[in-house]
DNA sequence: ACCGAAAGTTCGGTGAACGAACCATGTGCG
DNA sequence: CGCACATGGTTCGTTCACCGAACTTTCGGT
């Protein structure tokens, strides 16, 4: 994913919302965000992402009010995922599933249940148990059968095995 | 490191789901494909993107099974959705939800519907009027309240401002 | 005051994207 | 047949984003 960011003369709503999060990169933060990433750090030893990228995708993503920048412990700067960028779950529930669907034969890699209700997550976002539209908030990730283990010696790989409420900042 | 497509060392179904279709211009043609779009001088005509690139995109995507070509009428290749390739709608729906949500103020520019039942589908992909999930050839593409007209002197542009049923060639 | 970690910034090299020009094949028409 | 035109590309020089390593700055802890 590369250039200008911006697509000229595409009035869509999908055109629209590539030029946010379709650069290289993005959608990856984003993902580790959900999954409870939040320092600066963290993002660029588990993603590897050259650092002069990342700061400039925080910035832009912070700008666009996907995340919001905050003041956490020991005076650390984090980035939370805003209202905003919650919405952006299900592209990448939706991305994960076909993901998982077509080049994992071992079955998926991660798993979303209901908290509380215990049910699967279906590739609609709606709960196998109650039926109902699963909220971010309340999806609990888990590794599922597909799952390989962690990367060695990386401590955000490992954190991220834990099972764990998909916004709860890792520890 | 080899092509930079690639996210090396994520073991994650939506890094791999990225690695096929998370660059640049990739989405935007999978979008006009799913609205009818067919032929390479279309595709190039409507979304502006180099031709080279758009090669470059046709090929990958046919060898990965997203898209078939196929001999059309006059002789003419078209390149069409495969039942692989349907299962990426999930994602382009999701992304117009969001794009459509926080960057089109007078309304969705476009619409869907089940066709037969004619409810609206929300962005989960279940039909309002009968529950059903619904699938993506029974889906109708129409203008919403936010859609401004079609694009001056591009045929491609009006022809998908008239409502059709996904995956139906345009013409 | 010192040390180290966190969070960037700078910078040269590389490769993808861009866009304009060029080419090959196929069809329609007199 | 001969010619025009459309389709579906390829080629090529330029530009620009990405890369990775080295460097700088800001902060907290001791």
């Amino acid at each position: 994913m590369a250039l200008p960011r911006e697509y000229p003369g595409q009035s869509c709503a999908m055109a629209r919302a590539l030029e946010i999060v379709g650069e290289r990169w993005t959608l990856l933060i984003l993902r580790d965000a959900f999954f409870g990433v939040r320092r600066f750090s963290d993002f660029s030893r588990h993603l590897g992402v050259p650092r002069a990228v990342l700061t400039e995708r925080l910035e832009f993503l912070v700008a666009e009010g996907v995340f919001e920048r905050v003041r956490g412990p020991r005076g650390r700067d984090e980035y939370v995922v805003t209202d905003k960028g919650m919405g952006l779950w299900p592209v990448l529930r939706a991305l994960g599933a076909w993901g998982d669907e077509h080049y994992s034969p071992a079955g998926p890699r991660r798993t979303f249940r209901h908290e509380g209700c215990g049910g699967a997550v279906a590739p609609g976002g709606r709960c196998a148990g109650c039926d109902a539209q699963v909220p971010v908030g309340e999806t609990v990730l888990l590794p599922g059968p597909g799952y390989e283990g962690p990367v060695e010696g990386d401590a955000i790989s490992a954190a991220l095995a834990e099972p764990h409420r998909l916004l709860a900042p890792l520890r």
